[in-house]
RNA sequence: GCCCGGGUGGCGGAACGGCAGACGCGGUGGACUCAAAAUCCACUGUCCGAAAGGGCGUGUGGGUUCGAAUCCCACCCCGGGCACCA
């Protein structure tokens, strides 16, 4: 280990040195102020220094300052935006780079909990240990930016946004947000009608705030919602698992009714699909998204039936003629009215039992289609036939409108079910001939000798009744489109577009969130809490923690820590007519609330009058171009967030465009994902994991632990998996330059890969050669030649690698980058074996390419050099056109495709030249017997001879 | 089941359709040393060969091309996302 050798050379560059260079050097970026970014305005604003620099915004998704302290695996995504805004800050840019803390929310709740202290106590402790374990990484951050959004400054901004939203619908016809008091105006005035037609002026508080509330952007709604027990609160459909239970804690989670905080995201499904397309992001997140919203176009039908008209949404209006009978979920209100009295046992029964079933069972069942029917009959609307109505569990009360047409001919899910209860199968496409053929089966209408149900393009056949006919037709878009408008015209439908993501259910039935800024008065009105009143402040409460329900209890209800606060919970309020006695709303927000906006806090930390000044919001996040929205100019963070977190902040976002509060449209115009490092872990016979430190190789390739053996595997590091690495450990064996270096040079930015602590050597060896290419370590003395000239051989490999160098960090491949560097410094090393020192005019461009990787020590190197100031903003070094051109080409000639030899040749040989050399050869005349059928030369790659 | 990624030495990984394996780890040999560590130098895909050299090699099988790790088709395996979404 580094610490334990005895060094003769007492200025070798080992762990100690590193960490003494390190410390000194983060003291002095500190004092200096060297990282902080000036505003255009406001009190961050420095004009001079602002002047024809091209701005950056560069940002982490900010941690959970969780406690148990940070991993190796953790600054990994840290460590890249580092290097690359160190990178543009020498190519001239104004970098802001910073970092904050999403400190509220379960987990910091549920820490706190099993350790007995207050959240906010160990929140302030857990922040205040992160910050060191960072500060020891020396990222170039603005800590003036740095903000929690557990800060009172900072969720007075999160309410304010909050009421924002309260305080604003949806226009439909504008596509777009704006003010609820446009839209009171327009009822009063009579532009917009009142829905039920009455008279606005006419209408009580009440009424209207009721009306309001079908429009609110943040709405209460008594909604199935996800219920769980274990953690005593309701979670979002995003954080239950596809296994009924939390993202957060693994409990079992129960849909059920309640009342509860909605953010009307449906609204704005239309435009965060079709945005992502003005997006630098990875097509996997898009793809993600998309598939999360679920848009798919198709057509409302209403079959009529003795109760009404039953509407289904079907993305397959074109196969109408083949619907044979209708599915409506278990839940579905049309059921009670619907049932024949022979039926409605088992109805009710059928109901009883689907309504028992926890999402779980109704998923690890397999898929068996069960379902009864109710006893009444609906008319299909294009052929008049009776159709029995049933209920089944495979069709959703949350997706759609709850029912279905059933096509068995043309969906797999209504041919099972039909085939279980033997309805009828109608065709209305003809297979192609392949089709038949691939299931063995002679071609036929009759689907009783189907298989399976037919899914594609084929020719509609019995699909025609007076007025409409698709008989004939082969392609599914005219059958839908023809169908679409015939049900308009005849007034049973209309095409429509469905989705399948839902309003986003807002509100936690815990302590440590942001508190509503909502007050509710004897009538159920919901109040805004008037702006100057901001914050809501959490109050302190000493027993925050929920009560533990049984977390299989379904029916249990929620208990509200804030509702413990009686003298909190009850205010009286001015909110316009007199002084008032108002109820809090007892809620806080979910963690997603504070992360759905922070990177416009780091923009304008400190402003007391707006949640971000909007110049300063420009300047650095305002559009470029007709197809850039604006935004964070790279966004780097986990794969986890794809869905969560950053659909959430998209539609925030939005809002606040839309509201004209931003100048962008979105929220984070690149994105980029990091891969996670992962470790090996250890399991004894027992499958119990032991410590990964401990565990020894052997000879032969198996691992023991204590002489036992033991199994590995490959996992996220961590403490279940005993195989966490700290990063103090590496700072104490290594330096943080060498932890940093090792990071980048593991493998690609973007791909996962385990932890090796054996190969962090390497990248230690390579910091301990440079530093003995540049400094005596004997005396510490700098060993490089000012005057000497270096050869051509070198200077051109120099410029060569300034140039690979700039153009690997453009596209963040670190990796390739270091390589790079690593073969100059080999080179570099046999150079200096001979003779004396490094030339002055090789060493200075070395140093300030190494800077962004390993700052400390390029630093330290910089300064040794002569220089006074921080290499930070001295220029990138730029490569010489004229050197990165060779003299002469190695060409290898290949005979079949096979490199036989190589002939160097003059840069600016000819082709036939070359060609000609190429046949001379020996070595080619041996593998070509007379004259060869073509030669292939690609100037400056290779030659290749067919014989 | 559907949708994305990805399979390259003992290991992590490099390779605008153009010399497969850059760079690092590990390994082997050498120099220095009384010795060791550290450092420096050389070698290190695999098979045949004393060597020169040759054969085979990027998950599998086909194809396109003068030339394929790279492009196309089919399949196998691994990772991730979604999943009775009408």
């Amino acid at each position: 280990m580094a610490t334990e050798t005895t060094d003769a050379t007492p200025f070798r560059y080992n762990a100690d040195l590193a960490a003494d260079i390190e410390s000194r050097w983060q003291d002095r970026w500190e004092a200096e102020k060297t990282f902080e970014a000036p505003n255009p305005a406001g009190p961050l604003a420095d004009a001079d220094a602002l002047s024809d620099r091209n701005k950056l915004f560069v940002l982490d998704m900010f941690p959970y300052p969780s406690g148990v302290g940070l991993h190796v695996g953790h600054p990994l995504g840290y460590i890249g935006t580092d290097v690359y805004g160190r990178y543009r800050r020498m190519k001239g840019d104004n970098v802001l780079h910073s970092i904050g803390y999403d400190a509220f929310g379960l987990p910091a709740e549920q820490y706190a909990i099993d350790t007995g202290t207050h959240p906010r106590v160990r929140t302030e402790q857990n922040i205040a240990n992160m910050r060191r374990q960072l500060r020891r990484l020396g990222l170039a951050h603005d800590q003036r930016r740095s903000v929690a959004t557990t800060d009172e400054d900072y969720y007075r901004w999160t309410q304010w946004i909050f009421l924002q939203i309260f305080n604003a619908w949806y226009d439909a016809e504008a596509d777009k947000a704006r003010p609820i008091s446009e839209l009171e105006t327009e009822f009063a005035d009579g532009t917009r009608e009142v829905p039920g037609g009455a008279d606005w002026n006419a209408l009580d508080g009440e009424a209207k705030a009721e009306i309001l509330a079908d429009y609110r952007l943040a709405y209460v709604h008594e909604a199935p919602v996800n219920w769980c027990p274990g953690l005593g609160t309701v979670v979002a459909n995003e954080e239950v698992t596809a296994d009924g239970r939390s993202d957060r804690g693994n409990y079992p989670v129960f849909k059920r009714n309640m009342r509860q905080w909605m953010m009307r995201i449906t609204s704005y499904a239309d435009r965060l699909i079709d945005d992502l397309d003005l997006l630098d992001w990875p097509e996997s997140i898009k793809t993600m998204q998309r598939n999360w919203i679920g848009r798919s176009a198709g057509a409302r039908v209403d079959f009529a039936s003795p109760v009404g008209p039953i509407t289904v949404f079907t993305t397959r209006p074109d196969t109408l003629f083949g619907a044979t009978f209708m599915v409506l979920a278990p839940e579905h209100p049309l059921v009670d009215e619907l049932v024949t009295p022979d039926q409605a046992d088992a109805v009710a029964a059928y109901r009883r039992e689907a309504g028992a079933k926890s999402d779980v069972a109704r998923q690890v069942e397999d898929r068996d289609k069960t379902g009864v029917f109710t006893g009444a009959t609906a008319t299909n609307p294009l052929n008049g036939n009776q159709i029995p109505v049933w209920i089944a569990d495979y069709v959703l009360m949350g997706y759609g409108t709850g029912a279905i047409m059933a096509v068995p001919s043309g969906d797999q899910r209504d041919f099972e079910f039909a085939r279980q209860f033997g309805l009828p199968i109608v065709a209305t496409q003809e297979p192609p001939a392949e089709w038949f053929a691939e299931r063995d089966i002679d071609p036929s209408l009759d689907c009783d000798t189907w298989p399976e149900a037919f899914v594609g393009e084929g020719t509609y056949v019995q699909s025609s009744n007076d007025s409409l006919t698709l008989d004939g037709m082969t392609e599914i878009a005219e059958a839908k489109a023809a169908t679409n408008a015939w049900l308009e015209a005849n007034g049973h439908g209309e095409g429509t577009i469905n989705y399948r993501l839902r309003d986003w259910l807002f509100a936690r039935q815990r302590y440590w969130g942001e508190p509503f800024p909502i007050v509710w008065d004897d009538a159920g009105v919901p109040h805004a809490v008037p702006e100057d009143q901001l914050p809501v402040a959490l109050p302190p409460l000493e027993d925050f923690k929920p009560v533990a329900a049984d977390p299989n209890d379904a029916e249990s209800e929620p208990d509200l820590p804030l509702g413990r606060v009686t003298e909190w919970a009850n205010v009286t309020l001015d909110l316009g007519d007199g002084p008032k006695r108002y109820r809090r709303d007892l809620n806080v927000m979910p963690q997603w609330a504070g992360s759905c906006w922070y990177e416009l806090r780091y923009l304008d930390p400190t402003n007391d009058e707006r949640f971000v000044d909007r110049a300063v919001e420009e300047y650095w996040m305002g559009p470029e171009g007709e197809d850039h929205p604006g935004g964070v100019d790279l966004y780097v963070g986990g794969v986890e967030h794809a869905v969560l977190h950053l659909l959430y902040a998209r539609f925030w976002h939005k809002i606040l465009f839309d509201l004209g509060h931003l100048s962008s449209k979105e929220p984070y115009y690149r994105l980029f994902n990091q891969g996670y490092i992962q470790a090996a872990a250890y399991k004894d016979a027992r499958e119990i994991y032991v410590e990964a430190a401990e565990v020894v190789e052997e000879a032969d390739g198996s691992f023991t632990h204590n002489g036992e053996p033991v199994t590995r595997e490959f996992g996220k590091m961590g403490k279940s998996l005993k195989n966490a690495v700290t990063p103090d450990d590496m700072y104490d064996e290594y330096g943080a330059d060498t932890l940093r270096l090792y990071e980048m040079a593991m493998g690609p930015f973007d791909t996962s890969r385990p932890w090796s602590t054996r190969d962090i050597v390497g990248m230690y060896r390579f910091l301990q050669r440079i530093w003995r290419n540049l400094v005596d370590e004997d005396t510490g003395e700098l060993t490089v030649a000012d005057d000497a000239v270096a050869n051509d051989e070198t200077m051109r490999l120099l410029h060569v690698t300034i140039d690979g160098v700039a153009g690997e960090l453009d596209n963040l491949r670190f990796n390739t980058a270091i390589a790079k560097l690593v073969e100059l410094n080999n080179h570099l090393t046999k150079l200096t074996a001979g003779e004396g020192g490094l030339p002055r005019s090789v060493a200075e461009p070395f140093v300030l390419m190494l800077a962004p990787l390993v700052p400390h020590l390029a630093e330290e190197l910089w300064s040794k050099l002569g220089h006074a100031d921080s290499l930070t903003y001295e220029a990138f070094p730029v490569a010489d056109p004229a050197l990165l051109v060779e003299d002469s080409i190695e060409y290898p000639v290949q005979v079949n495709g096979k490199v036989r030899t190589r002939i160097t040749v003059p840069a600016d040989a000819a082709p036939d030249a070359i060609e000609a050399l190429a046949l001379a050869d020996e070595r080619v005349q041996e593998f070509v017997d007379g004259a060869p059928k073509k030669v292939i030369v690609v100037p400056g790659r290779l030659v290749n001879i067919v014989a």
